[in-house]
DNA sequence: GTCTATAATCAGATAGAC
DNA sequence: GTCTATCTGATTATAGAC
């Protein structure tokens, strides 16, 4: 879909492209690590081993940083769809994609935003690329759970849009955190217990 | 089981603790609405109608000031449990429970702190009311969960810390923002979204 | 574009009078 | 205990030289 013009960089575009990627490496990680709020601009920079004043020429504020960290998780997350088997039905391609956020966020890889600054709200609303890999994501995903319910693999009384807010709100789910710093279970169980509360519910099995 | 003293106070004591009162109400709600961090210390006061070095005679910090919030709801879950009727199954309970976290949350009464803050997280692991309170609701809901594990109405197969953890996501599930975000249902419609989600999972029901 | 140095602001906490 | 006034430190962002 994104059609990529093939490129002709020069080294000095590689340049400030390689330390950009730096740049919002670091934000993805100290994001994952303690959050927005928590996160400092002194910090991302003493990461990336530029000053601080470098950074803004880059990136103008601290809510672009974030929303650039978002839009590389989206990116991977697509990457990361693209490259599922194309015989998978799409109740298997949203498993598989709620099963690789939870390791992502297990791996610690997974920045999260708080949903209540509004400084930062406006900023993501009004990132083009941020948008367009929000909407992306959602078109592909909501089309996989339209078809399974219309399957009967997933619940059709349920709105899609739950279903999907559902699956996006596994990227910041506390139950993983607090699970992971119990430190009674491996990562594969966690991610396993999590998945099967998600799809099966908390209920026992109906004996079939 | 907390042996309340039967109160003898003066006029000055009563004074003393409706102030109190209304500084952890305040508190309350400016943690349901913009969070912890974004909440601040001068905005508590302005709303209490006090100075802000009034507020520092009552509660020695800003982490104290949450704790106190935390304390307080979780007595009003408490004061909810007392209420709930004798006759009840341990799974009617829980579906109770849940089911009154996420119309407070709704309600925009329910304080939520960030998970990764430190020095809050130390400030509560230190705070004795806090702990007790959360320990004791623990005590009820893992034993109503672990009996309806073992009548065959829970899960049996998920650890019992497992499902207590899901519970208490629930008061700070991003879905229940999003979906009110929306305007495209009821408070009562999400309600029964997510507790369909939570205990019956979003795969279709196997047809009986 | 990168740096050092600094502005400008804000927020948590306190001093000290009453 | 409550107030006004202030301190202290941290943080976002920028000025200006190279």
């Amino acid at each position: 879909m994104t059609s990529d013009a093939a490129p002709k960089l020069t080294f000095k575009q590689r340049m400030l492209i390689a330390r950009e990627e730096a740049i919002v490496h670091a934000v993805n990680r100290l994001l994952a690590e303690k959050g927005f709020d928590a996160m400092t601009v002194d910090e991302v920079a003493a990461q990336v081993g530029i000053a601080k004043a470098s950074l803004y020429k880059h990136f103008p504020s601290k809510e672009d940083l974030a929303a650039a960290a978002m839009v590389r998780v989206m990116r991977r997350a697509q990457d990361f769809i693209n490259a599922l088997p194309q015989e998978a039905s799409p109740l298997e391609n949203l498993r598989s994609v709620v099963r690789w956020v939870l390791q992502v966020k297990l791996a610690g890889d997974m920045p999260t935003l708080p949903s209540q600054n509004s400084s930062l709200r406006s900023a993501l609303l009004g990132n083009r690329a941020y948008m367009d890999g929000l909407m992306e994501i959602s078109d592909t995903l909501g089309a996989w759970i339209e078809a399974a319910q219309a399957g009967g693999q997933l619940n059709a009384q349920l709105p899609a849009i739950a279903i999907l807010y559902t699956f996006f709100a596994r990227a910041c789910d506390s139950v993983v955190e607090f699970l992971q710093m119990g430190e009674l279970f491996t990562d594969e169980q966690i991610v396993d217990m999590v998945l099967t509360t998600c799809f099966d519910g908390l209920n026992a099995r109906q004996p079939s």
